[in-house]
DNA sequence: GCCGTTTTCGGCCCGACTGTTTTCAGTCG
């Protein structure tokens, strides 16, 4: 298997950190991180590009050494400085960096003044009453570590966990309530992270504007779910729900919620850049407004803050330095596929396998939503834990559709399955019912753990078969639960694309898969998605806003979407198999 | 380490809060 974008990734990030510990330049600290960033986010696989020759793309922020360096991560799976940062810096000083309150500065004084090494030497030292010793250390903090050790227990302290998008809004939208209560407050958004839809949220970021601070911090603090206030502030608090998920307030006035909004909504990297244009312009922009002088110059809106560096606005989902400014000063930011642009779902179970709801429920909730169509993809007869269809059963359920089919005038309900990709590349249903559905939905249920290339081969192999249409849920991968199937997806991207297949950007809060990298590179090779919630019962129909949200994150637009087109439309193209982007 | 309408050197976003200080460094976002 070569290396990943993100094993490369971990091989700067890693850089980056003993580096900081060693006092490094801060700027050379950034560019490493900077540069791992870019490299985790790159759609196209590093190691692809460079072992068939050719050379790397000009990424942001990676100049002449850096992509040398990403050569030797390609070429040795390890880079010779970071060999030589290991050998000057113990390894296990850096993840005392994730202990809350210990900084660069902290872990370098310890390992200096007590010859820390490692979390282990740190808790001895600190049961020795060693820490008393530094100057810069006093009672506080060393409590701060006492309960950051306790709580991650024996071992390394690990991330603090993230949640998934679709888990983050349970917390978000109860809590945007609330604080919309409070009277003094005017505006409200959860920004951050959450605002940009990632699919994991580490921390909600709530921005208020209002006349009275300290009445809405004091409303906030009140807050039942509150388990901890870390910090308090006059315009800032952070605190720990029950839940476990931290959320930062910050209150500011009316005047500055855009610059604020803006400044809030990140990423960092978008807001270094933003502010850097800024700056060439003799503007400062900060989260109270933009600034000539000591004279304001806006910041009431986001669109001052772009305009104020000339640009056009640019879309949350966007805002992660990926390239979204530069084309938002060519003129070439993408018109991103939105929620209302979605003619209907095209994969959706139904209680004849392992859905909850009769055809003609579902049906009845994908109208609801405006919908113009529904695809209901029960399971093969392969998945037997799913009491999968067989010819039989599914030609009646064919029958059936017929039947409801004749109900309506504005809607339909395409003849669908989601068929298995046995393990040989064959299908689990044969040809003769297939050829009569509207539409396939063709997945990997089963041996997910084949070679990468046999993986590929035998989708491809079942890419061949003229009733595939959509490969569902194409990695495979459940999120903190089952890893990504490790195979190439740009090999499978251009297969899908000669052979007049589209992938699935499957909506299940759990899935999320294709991810948005992954769009950023189906965009690229020009094969369709189609965005799908994979319904078991009409609630999840709901999920299609996430399925849209990433699609955005992977600057997809109307035209890449298969289901923004009308029902005659698709089953038109899927028929010819000449489903490509336009 | 990157980068250039301030262009091959000398900058590099900016502010809030905490804890330990006694005027500010460090961390965090």
């Amino acid at each position: 298997m070569p290396v990943s974008n993100s094993d490369i990734a971990d091989l700067f990030d890693k850089a980056a950190s003993l580096l900081e510990i060693q006092a490094a330049n801060a700027f050379r600290v950034r560019a490493y991180r900077n540069a791992s960033r870019v490299i985790r986010n790159w759609p196209e696989s590093l190691a692809s590009i460079i072992r068939r020759g050719s050379d790397l793309p000009k990424m942001p922020g990676i100049g002449e050494d850096l992509a040398e360096k990403i050569g030797e991560a390609v070429r040795t799976r390890n880079l010779a400085l970071l060999t030589q940062l290991k050998r000057e810096t113990p390894e296990g000083l850096v993840a005392l960096l994730r202990i809350p309150g210990l900084g660069p500065k902290r872990v370098l004084l310890l390992q200096k003044s007590l010859g820390v090494r490692s979390v282990q030497d740190l808790e001895a030292a600190l049961n020795e009453g060693r820490l008393d010793e530094i100057r810069g250390f006093g009672p506080k903090l060393e409590e701060k570590i006492r309960a950051e050790l306790r709580r991650s227990g024996p071992g390394e302290p690990s991330e603090r966990k993230r949640l998934a998008l679709a888990t983050a809004e349970q917390i978000a939208e109860p809590l945007l309530f609330y604080i919309k209560e409070c009277a003094n407050v005017k505006q409200a958004t959860i920004a951050g992270s959450y605002r940009r839809r990632c699919e994991t949220v580490g921390d909600l970021d709530l921005l208020v504007s209002c006349d009275d601070q300290e009445a809405v911090m004091k409303h906030f603090l009140a807050f039942e779910d509150i388990d901890q206030v870390v910090s308090k502030g006059a315009t800032r608090s952070t605190v720990i729900f029950k839940s476990g998920v931290q959320v930062d307030l910050r209150a500011v006035g009316e005047e500055s919620y855009g610059a604020a909004l803006h400044y809030f909504t990140g990423s960092k990297a978008h807001n270094i850049h933003i502010r850097s244009m800024g700056v060439k312009r003799g503007l400062k922009i900060n989260e109270y407004g933009i600034f000539r002088g000591s004279r304001r110059v806006g910041g009431e809106s986001e669109t001052d803050v772009f305009k104020s560096v000339g640009l056009p606005y640019i879309e949350p989902e966007l805002r992660e330095n990926q390239g979204e400014i530069e084309a938002a000063a060519a003129g070439r930011l993408p018109d991103l596929v939105r929620l209302d642009q979605i003619r209907g779902d095209l994969h959706a179970h139904s209680k004849a396998t392992d859905g909850r709801l009769s055809i003609e429920e579902m049906a009845a909730a994908a109208r609801k939503l405006g919908y113009e169509y529904l695809s209901i993809t029960d399971h093969s007869k392969r998945l037997t834990v799913a009491r999968g269809l067989d010819t039989r059963r599914l030609s009646s359920q064919l029958r059936e559709i017929d039947r409801l089919n004749e109900k309506f005038s504005d809607f339909r309900i395409l003849k669908s399955i989601e068929v298995d990709i046995l393990e040989d590349g064959s299908l689990d249903l044969p040809d003769s019912i297939l050829s009569q559905l509207d539409l396939t939905v063709c997945s990997v249920h089963s041996h997910f753990d084949l070679s990468a290339r046999k993986q590929i081969e035998r989708i491809l192999r079942a890419m061949d078969n003229p009733y595939f249409n959509i490969l569902g849920h194409p990695t495979g991968r459940l999120i903190g639960q089952r890893p990504a199937m490790e195979f190439d997806l740009e090999e499978v991207m251009k297969g899908a694309k000669e052979r007049g297949c589209a992938l699935e950007i499957n909506a299940q809060p759990e899935r999320m898969d294709l991810s948005d990298v992954h769009c950023r590179l189906a965009k690229k090779i020009g094969v369709m998605v189609a965005i799908s919630t994979d319904a078991h019962s009409d609630h999840d129909l709901q999920f299609m806003k996430f399925g849209v949200s990433l699609a955005r994150r992977g600057w997809l637009e109307r035209t890449q979407v298969l289901n923004t087109r009308s029902c005659s439309e698709i089953v038109r193209l899927v028929r010819r198999k000449g489903v490509s982007a336009a």
